[in-house]
DNA sequence: GTCTATATTGAGATAGAC
DNA sequence: GTCTATCTCAATATAGAC
């Protein structure tokens, strides 16, 4: 009967759907939203440009798939350790972050999100929560054992705020390049200046 | 003889350059420096387009004129005062810098600056050399007086880091409006961690 | 379901009237 | 020197072959 292509009535291939995407990441992250085509993305996924408006229906729709996915792929956490040091726990967790959103294609969506942040606030507060958010939290809750509830949130953010430091927005303007020495530095002083060793 | 026209061989009406900056920068702050449109500049200014080329040649010089005189007219600065108590100096120098930074203007320009990072350096290099370069020397110098030479300038970049904090970022990702109160307390936490009261 | 060829719109840039 | 009308090309989106 119809057992063998019954429900397959509209299956796409997730092959061509991945290429596609992967595509409208270097094209997009690259070129930016506006000027991006969707011919570069169909060149640079290998596949006509019909199948990517099959997949996908229409640029806008591709470009939000793009950035939904790449919000909800953040994980720039860093493992849980053994170690009941809270100092050695943030200094990780900081670093994994500050690692995180040093990546290449980390800060380019950083900087396509803030481009668009006027025209696209919805994509603005998706990274937003995925990422800058959930950090925060995570170290506030380690800093809820170190500090009275009512500081821990405020030296989280702070926290947090130094680990990027200077070196971040530097990195996103393009002025230095990555380097991870320069972040464990600020990460150092930053713990040094919430959490005093002595 | 030619003494009446003699100059005005490529005199253009500076009234009309004007205006054509004015629009463009409505356009392009609000629309994005690829999707903003000559036509909607020529619009906005009251000008015809052909106006437009003659003033400036094409899309992109009149890009990098509007960016490159935007860079050039950042000033926030506080104005010098007489008090000689530093706490008192930095809370003005800070504030100054960070009411400058949460202009509608000033968000806008630093959006697009940080979505065009990655294909126009030149902008980012200049909005980073008038603005942030400029206030961390401002403060650096006035911890000079209070501090070691040799910290002066990591407390400084420390002290704007934590001037602007989460507002700043939650600001140009459009997560919060302007609250010039929330940059206030930040102002003030961050000088009791770097410069102690007691 | 995927590709090639095409329709249509819009934007950068220019020619010519005044 | 400024505007109106136009050229040209690129990009979104679609139609039809396989």
């Amino acid at each position: 009967m119809s057992n063998q292509a019954a429900r397959r009535t509209r299956s796409l291939s997730a092959d061509k759907r991945a290429a596609i995407l992967a595509g409208a990441k270097r094209v997009f992250l690259r070129d930016g939203f506006a000027a991006g085509s969707v011919d570069a993305v169909a060149a640079e996924a290998g596949v006509g440009k019909q199948t990517v408006y099959r997949h996908f229906g229409s640029k806008d729709a591709l470009v939000e798939a793009l950035v939904v996915g790449m919000c909800e792929a953040i994980d720039w956490s860093a493992p849980p350790d053994a170690s009941s040091d809270p100092r050695a726990t943030l200094r990780r967790e900081l670093n994994a972050f500050v690692l995180g959103l040093s990546t290449p294609g980390s800060v380019q969506l950083y900087r396509a999100i803030i481009g668009e942040a006027g025209r696209q606030p919805e994509f603005a507060r998706l990274f937003f929560e995925a990422g800058p958010k959930v950090i925060r939290s995570r170290v506030a809750s380690v800093l809820c054992g170190e500090l009275p509830d009512s500081e821990a949130s405020e030296a989280a953010a702070i926290l947090v705020n130094l680990a990027l430091g200077d070196a971040y927005l530097e990195l996103v303007l393009g002025i230095t390049p990555p380097d991870p020495k320069r972040f464990e530095r600020q990460i150092d002083a930053a713990l040094e200046l919430v959490l005093p060793s002595r």
